[in-house]
DNA sequence: ACAGAAAATGCAACCGGGTAACAAATCTTT
DNA sequence: AAAGATTTGTTACCCGGTTGCATTTTCTGT
């Protein structure tokens, strides 16, 4: 994929490396609030301005793992069986994120995942800068949905758009309950049943069921 | 309601509007990023940290006429008419609020609230505040839907979660698709059709219409 | 009416995130 | 090896937000 790497580019790449191991380290040691930018500039020996050329803002210190999962729900979307549908596509790749304890699912109980999900999940500006990565996600998917839909009707890109602001918050509101699991004291194992219980009530709801419960 | 003002009260809430209103003029004339809050405060004649007192983050300084509407969905569900489905009680007053030109809607074309539309969906860190306006809102109406729901099943809670996760996100569609009509230099009045139209389109998907569509 | 409690304000100094300017160091290219 | 482009460090700054403390303003009881 990305040869042609010359020193320059290696050491770029090991500084980016270095910065977001380390930030995310002092982060789940001290908590997010209690570590300044300057602290991980001068754990990695580096100064303040350069930490910011690296990451724009101490948020995506420790965010930038979970950006690279970006756009994942509109590949999804385009990349699946012919004949399948969108929402089945989506569905059975959430299951199968859940079956292998993807932490985007909120369904893992390791140590460091688990404390980096507390942190998240409590830490309100570490909250707002997800979700404007997820807002992307969301435009993301919408583009894949539009392009999906057959029906040429002049609301089809308003169906988009509100199609993938449903799947992507139904997939927060699923993580968050999972999460919520893990923090019970539960583990991943325990709670998956649960787990994929809760993500075929969400997408049933998707297709047709919430007019049933509350219609 | 609030009888009993003493001076002081009086006196606190005539800073508080001051503040606010000031606040909101200057965000209008500049910008929300090109306004320092020592210029708020300067023209308001008080001390940064008593504009603190007041207004726990500069955004609050804006928002917080739209924080007045909190709990509004819940409300509406609760004092729904007897008999009426929570979805049907939601969406004939989000039609309700159409017809009024409600801000929160979108749908209104008066210049100055066009102008804090733009500001506020162009204001990174505005959104941001509102996205946690609306937590809370998606909150309350979790309640209310819990509330309401005749099964005892466990997965009741989940259920009404997500739901009033949906309802909230088809609200700030809907609302983002207005401002974009009015954006598009549209009046209010000529949008409406459209913007009824589209509110019915999300409900129906709210209520089964989505499987139809990506199902 | 007045003293003193209680509350609100102002002041000044501080912290942390983020940026600008410019010079010094480092890599690339020929 | 030297010219050129990139990256870095230093310093100093801006802004949002907080703290501690002295001062003023309002309320309350007598």
């Amino acid at each position: 994929m990305n040869e042609a790497t010359g020193l320059r580019e290696r050491k770029k790449q090991r500084t980016r490396e270095a910065l977001s191991s380390t930030a995310i380290e002092l982060f789940l040691e001290r908590g997010f609030d209690q570590v300044s930018v300057a602290d991980v500039a001068a754990a990695v020996e580096v100064s303040k301005p350069t930490l910011f050329r690296y990451f724009p803002a101490k948020e995506d210190l420790a965010l930038h793992r979970i950006a690279d999962h970006q756009g994942e729900s509109a590949r999804v979307v385009r990349d699946r069986a012919a004949g399948q549908s969108p929402l089945a596509a989506l569905r059975s790749h959430f299951h199968a994120r859940l079956d292998a304890h993807d932490p985007i699912t909120g369904l893992n109980d390791d140590a460091r995942i688990r404390a980096f999900n507390d942190m998240l999940y409590t830490t309100p500006s570490l909250l707002a800068r997800l979700v404007r990565y997820t807002g992307r996600d969301e435009e993301e998917l919408t583009e894949a949905l539009h392009e999906t839909a057959d029906d040429g009707a002049a609301t089809a890109r308003f169906a988009a758009e509100l199609a993938a602001a449903q799947i992507i918050t139904l997939h927060r509101r699923l993580a968050e309950a999972n999460w919520r699991r893990i923090a019970d004291g539960r583990t991943a194992e325990q709670a998956l049943p649960e787990a994929h219980a809760a993500a075929e009530l969400g997408y049933d709801l998707l297709g047709g069921g919430l007019a049933a419960h509350y219609g």
